[in-house]
RNA sequence: GCGGGUAUGGCGGAAUUGGCAGACGCGCUAGAUUCAGGUUCUAGUGGGGGCAACUUCGUGGAGGUUCAAGUCCUCUUACCCGCACCA
């Protein structure tokens, strides 16, 4: 039966506007959830698909929490700092403020109209004042701490933004805003020292529910190895050449050292280095490649030897070739390293190139042919001959080098810190001034907001100055420290700023005081439940946890870590299969679909369509079933007569389905969940009757689903209050079993027969029951029964000759 | 190259974790209702064989374990995602 879904949908919006169902309290009896889902950023598209499945299936599960009386904070925001807002404006010449609040307006219209029961009254914009005053304030507690520095560094640059980059957002040498290719710049730029968390990040894991693919991508970001650093000598100095390691044991397989291009080493014996033309010929070709190429060219090694200067090995004394080649990276390890061609495929390949000599210092392979890696016992080395467990040499190894004072164990990371700014306009202001006299100074915490100043042309300076350098009222100021004349750093903050905190700021969106109120952040925190999309596993994921530890450290927050619990949802793709994209076409505007279908089935649709994690093609088709089923639903309630329970049939199906539904939920098999409520719904059309209190309990499962057309059921049928309030329908377990089982039988594993008996039934009665159905009798004909398997509930085989 | 994942009808996907493969939905076929249908209802719908009861094959491929395998083991293929000269 159709229904008028655009007045109901509209209808009810208003009445839990009204009557303020979905606000959070601050203090409660009720047990606590506190449901987070990424908030958007308020781009000038408008909403997707995407951000409807994103939300859909925390809506799920915080409309259930609340019918199941917790008092639940489910809270939405927008994280509206950034790039194309700023470009838009740019183009357009319409202040970033104006197109944001335009924006932001825009979603939260399309977001009620989906019904979502968010907390509206804690709405977060990360660009508001009295938000980025506290943005700025934890920024100046971790320059307090020392997490923050400056350093020169060849940054990724896009020339097409006029942008600093991190890494992370200029993964494959495009950068992540614009696709055009990265080149590498000399810059000073701020850096926040999250590699100083790389530990309790990694460590902090083992105490946090996500999956195993989150997990593991965040341990393989941070990249721990451990090893030895190991300290050669140079011929004719006193200097050192130190390198890292992660085989010492291989310490004297080595026949020669490669240090990266830009290592200092070279500028530091220009004099007494003979090849300098060459060297400096080689240093310029790789300068010309980006970061990008430079990995990509990754069998091929290329490299000049150092003449004049040599390496001397810690332990034999021996003098060492020294290479400069870009296999070698500076920003890793130590720039340097120990070349062992033996037991190390790039070594190798580099050795076989250059004709060096190559050390079998662990046998089990062929070294003729190929660099070992594999484990074996140890020769060629001295005190260390005779070993073959690798983690005992590389103990051994490890003593006598700080026996000998040349090294000692060492911990590396891939991960490294944070390039924290952009030279652009629609950003959090750096509170820093620079004093000639002082240095850096930070901004006094009682002038915080410092506030983006009014402008009217925001397009970045040429060579990626930022457009604040150019507001001559912004820049020039007074020192805090001696009152001399100083100058305002002009860089803002990058766009993961902002969202590194905001789940703090719902708990407390209003307060001048503090980030949020202490007793408040006590009562939430952790996160009970995070969902949000895989592209930000290794970014906003990481950089949260690494603010939110170092708040705890502070004593502002009271847990080490923000989320117990994340969750992922897939891709929504186009019904061509392929990614949702303008210029594909395959865009699917959920709004347009609201209009023609209702708000309900889309809900139900997206969450029906597949597994919640993974990616599943749009099909309007299906959509449309899903759409017949709520339509049946209103249909079902027009139908239904009396109260208490139509059959025991029909009864322990309800139970059945009320502890699907309610697992399902839990471990957001929403597909399942929805499919269970549709067969239900079959089982009653074939009972042929239904009850009130049936009906009433069908929809209230259907709630957190298909909200609205559930409310108008349930007033219908005479419901207490609000559907959305009602009390979560609970199973008893002896009910959710049926009296009878249909139980198969099989004869040497071929199913024969499926036989109807008691539930019940001992295993003998089954037995029995089996071979006493006709066709199981006529099977056997002949046969003598060897064996017989009787699964109650189940199964029964019987194994014949 | 390393790490992780996926593979089931015409399609999206289920399968209580070793126990009737294909739930649920779409699509399709036939019939009914309707002036009409992108409506609603009824029945059917994995492939082959048979009028039928029934029978046989069947979860990317090849082996294996088991009374019993989509599920466990070994090998293999294809695709997707992440990292990528990390010393």
């Amino acid at each position: 039966m159709k229904y008028d879904f655009a007045a109901i949908e509209q209808k009810w919006q208003e009445k839990w506007e009204k009557a303020g169902v979905f606000h959070a309290a601050d203090h409660s009896d009720k047990p606590k959830f506190y449901g987070l889902v990424e908030f958007p950023y308020p781009s000038g598209a408008g909403m997707h698909v995407g951000h409807i499945k994103a939300y859909s299936g925390l809506e799920v599960v915080s409309r259930k929490r609340r019918m199941q009386g917790y008092n639940v904070l489910f809270p939405i925001g927008f994280d509206a700092y950034g790039l194309p807002t700023e470009n838009y404006a740019i183009k357009t010449g319409i202040h970033p403020r104006e197109v944001t609040d335009r924006n932001i307006a825009r979603f939260t219209q399309q977001l009620k109209r989906v019904g979502f029961s968010f907390d509206w009254d804690r709405v977060v914009d990360t660009t508001e004042e009295k938000y980025y005053k506290w943005t700025q304030w934890i920024f100046l507690q971790m320059f307090e701490k020392g997490l923050v520095f400056r350093d020169t560094a060849l940054v990724n640059y896009c020339p097409s933004c006029k942008v600093v980059l991190s890494n992370e957002d200029s993964q494959g040498g495009k950068c992540d805003i614009c696709k055009s290719d990265i080149v590498q710049r000399s810059k000073d730029v701020w850096y926040l020292r999250i590699t100083a968390y790389a530990d309790r990040l990694l460590d902090g894991l083992e105490t946090v529910e996500y999956p195993g693919n989150i997990k593991m991508q965040q341990v393989n970001w941070i990249g721990r190895s451990t090893g030895a650093f190991v300290n050669f000598g140079i011929s004719g100095s006193d200097e050192k050449l130190r390198i890292y390691t992660t085989r010492p044991d291989t310490l004297f397989g080595v026949t020669f050292m490669v240090i990266a291009p830009e290592h200092p080493l070279i500028e530091k014996n220009r004099d007494r280095i003979t090849n300098m033309d060459a060297l400096e010929a080689y240093r310029a070709e790789c300068a010309k490649k980006t970061e990008f190429e430079r990995t990509q060219m990754n069998k091929d090694k290329t490299g000049v030897r150092i003449e004049g200067l040599c390496g001397i090995h810690p332990i034999t004394g021996k003098q060492i070739p020294i290479y400069i080649s870009d296999y070698v990276m500076m920003g890793y390890g130590t720039g340097a390293i120990m070349a062992v061609p033996a037991h190390d495929e790039r070594d190798y390949a580099f050795a076989k190139k250059f004709g060096i000599d190559i050390i079998e210092v662990i046998r089990g392979g062929n070294v003729e042919k190929e660099a070992y890696t594999g484990e074996g016992e140890m020769v060629n080395s001295d005190f260390l001959n005779g070993i073959s467990g690798k983690k005992e040499s590389i103990a051994r190894m490890i003593a006598e080098l700080e026996k000998l004072g040349v090294g000692e164990e060492g911990v590396q990371y891939k991960m490294k810190d944070w390039a924290f700014n952009r030279q652009r306009y629609w950003g959090e202001p750096i509170p820093i001034v620079h004093c000639p006299t002082c240095g850096m100074v930070p901004v006094p915490y009682s002038e915080l907001p410092l506030r983006l100043p009014a402008m009217e042309n925001f397009a970045p300076g040429e060579g990626g100055e930022s457009p604040l350098a150019k507001v001559e009222s912004f820049v020039h100021c007074k020192c805090p420290r001696c009152g001399g004349a100083a100058k305002r750093e002009t860089d803002t903050m990058p766009q993961w700023a902002g969202s590194s905190w905001y789940f703090l700021r719902y708990i407390d969106p209003l307060n001048e005081d503090a980030l949020a109120d202490p007793e408040k952040l006590r009562y939430w925190l952790p996160v009970d439940w995070y969902n949000g999309g895989m592209e930000h596993v290794t970014r906003h994921l990481i950089y949260s946890r690494f603010w939110h530890k170092f708040l705890f450290d502070l004593g502002v927050v009271p847990t080490d870590e923000p989320y117990a619990k994340r969750s992922a949802q897939g891709l929504i793709l186009g019904p061509d299969g392929q990614k949702m994209s303008k210029s594909r076409g395959n865009v699917i505007d959920p709004l347009s679909v609201v209009d023609e279908f209702g708000a309900d089935t889309l809900r139900v649709y997206i969450l029906f369509m597949g597994d919640y994690g993974a990616a599943a093609p749009w099909s309007e088709s299906s959509m449309r079933g899903c759409k017949r089923f709520l339509d049946r639903i209103v249909g079902l309630a027009d139908t239904a007569k009396g109260n208490g329970v139509t059959s025991k049939n029909l009864e322990s199906a309800f139970h059945r389905t009320i502890k699907k539904v309610s697992a399902d939920i839990e471990e957001m098999k929403f597909n399942t969940a929805i499919a269970a409520m549709m067969e239900l719904l079959n089982e009653i059309d074939k009972a042929g009757s239904v009850t009130v209190d049936e009906v009433k309990t069908l929809v209230s499962l259907l709630c957190p689903f298909a909200p609205h057309v559930c409310e108008e059921i349930w007033e219908k049928l005479g419901g207490q209050g609000l559907c959305s309030l009602a009390a979560w329908p609970v199973y008893d377990e002896a009910k959710t079993v049926s009296d009878t089982v249909e139980i198969a039988v099989q004869i040497c594993g071929k199913l024969r027969a499926v036989v109807e008996m008691p539930t019940a039934a001992s295993r003998e009665e089954i037995a029995a029951l089996a071979k006493a159905d006709a066709r199981v009798v006529a099977a056997l004909e002949g046969k003598t029964i060897v064996k017989e398997i009787v699964v109650p509930g189940k199964i029964v085989n019987l194994v014949v000759k």
